[in-house]
DNA sequence: ACGATATCGTTCGGGATCAAATTGTACGGA
DNA sequence: TCCGTACAATTTGATCCCGAACGATATCGT
């Protein structure tokens, strides 16, 4: 019902609410879509293949990367997985509970814990991917191949932009100014 | 430091470990790289301009929408924010709280709750919108306008595809089996 | 009329999430 | 050897978020 209209619609909208003030309507209507698509491709695999395993988003993406890296380091996997290693830890600690992962420490370094998956955890992927793929195909069917390799171009350009910019920009914009307080989260001592 | 390359060289990797089964690479580099990006973008203006104004991504996107689209019943925003009823009315509270927004009861049906920004809120985000877009020209740096409007098309048809036969496909793919419970949250009576 | 049914927003249960603080381990130099 | 620094993962505190249950209102069928 919000239909793709709005968003463009909404463009509009804001432009006339900004008065004199320019807006970057295609860069706006980027990011837009691409947190649209975001939530709406997670909800559906949540909802259809991810749910009839027991399994969140993110403890779907954690087990993905262990499957296909193989055993890691925890660091690594938390970064690829695009969450904090504080989260990992939870997460993989659930998994571990569900016999799906394995946490052993390094044989050398006594810091460091290495993930791995179990059988179980091996057979539930070799089970649950396909059916991932799958809906990965479902979503992205009114793109052609070609169309899809195109989109997902852009935006590993736009993830790159963040990724070697991101922070030089982010402090040339606070400046010299305090790096800004977060709303939660424990608080800092001082 | 993930780089971009992990993705095309975790397909191959992926392909590996299937063996037989067939991979849709293209299909599985849209989503995965739609999640990155939706992710890094979020972190991005979260840590420049959200935070200065001690916003969370949700809380802007809720202010975004009734800014835009004047005063809403709260089922619409929740559904334009991507967000469910449950969390909005926390969210609401929250902005209420500020002074950001109004909550005002439906003239005719009294189920109904209408949201509204206050002088505050309208100032509010007539001062950081222009950071935001200024934020979101600089994700989408290295695209030329043509490829904005050209990714942003295919995310488009990729959130149509799912707003319109997502839900039959779930259907269709549980069939008669049960919705499938969800690990957290409140559990069914039943 | 009036009860069954549908629809709204809110409440509540149970994680998930982040960032700071903390704890534990490694390794360099004095 | 012993200390300080560097770097791991984990714990902690505060908040966010979803979805089932709930209570209140509206609407439809008879």
């Amino acid at each position: 019902m919000p239909g793709q209209r709005s968003i463009t619609e909404a463009e509009k909208l804001a432009g006339a609410k900004l008065g004199g003030i320019p807006v970057r309507h295609e860069q706006m209507a980027v990011v837009a879509n691409i947190y649209r698509a975001a939530s709406a491709v997670r909800q559906h695999l949540e909802n259809s293949v991810l749910r009839g395993s027991e399994l969140t988003w993110t403890a779907f993406v954690v087990l993905w990367v262990v499957w296909i890296w193989g055993e890691s380091e925890t660091r690594h996997v938390a970064e690829e997985a695009g969450i904090s290693k504080g989260t990992l830890t939870g997460v993989s600690r659930t998994l571990e509970a569900r016999g799906l992962v394995r946490r052993s420490g390094h044989p050398t370094d006594g810091r460091l814990v290495l993930l791995s998956l179990t059988n179980e955890g091996e057979e539930l992927m070799q089970r649950v991917f396909p059916q991932f793929n799958e809906e990965e195909a479902f979503v992205t069917e009114r793109l052609s191949d070609e169309e899809c390799r195109s989109v997902a171009e852009g935006l590993r350009r736009v993830v790159l932009q963040v990724e070697e910019q991101g922070e030089e920009r982010r402090l040339a914009l606070l400046d010299g100014a305090e790096p800004a307080p977060r709303r939660s989260g424990r608080r800092p001592k001082a």
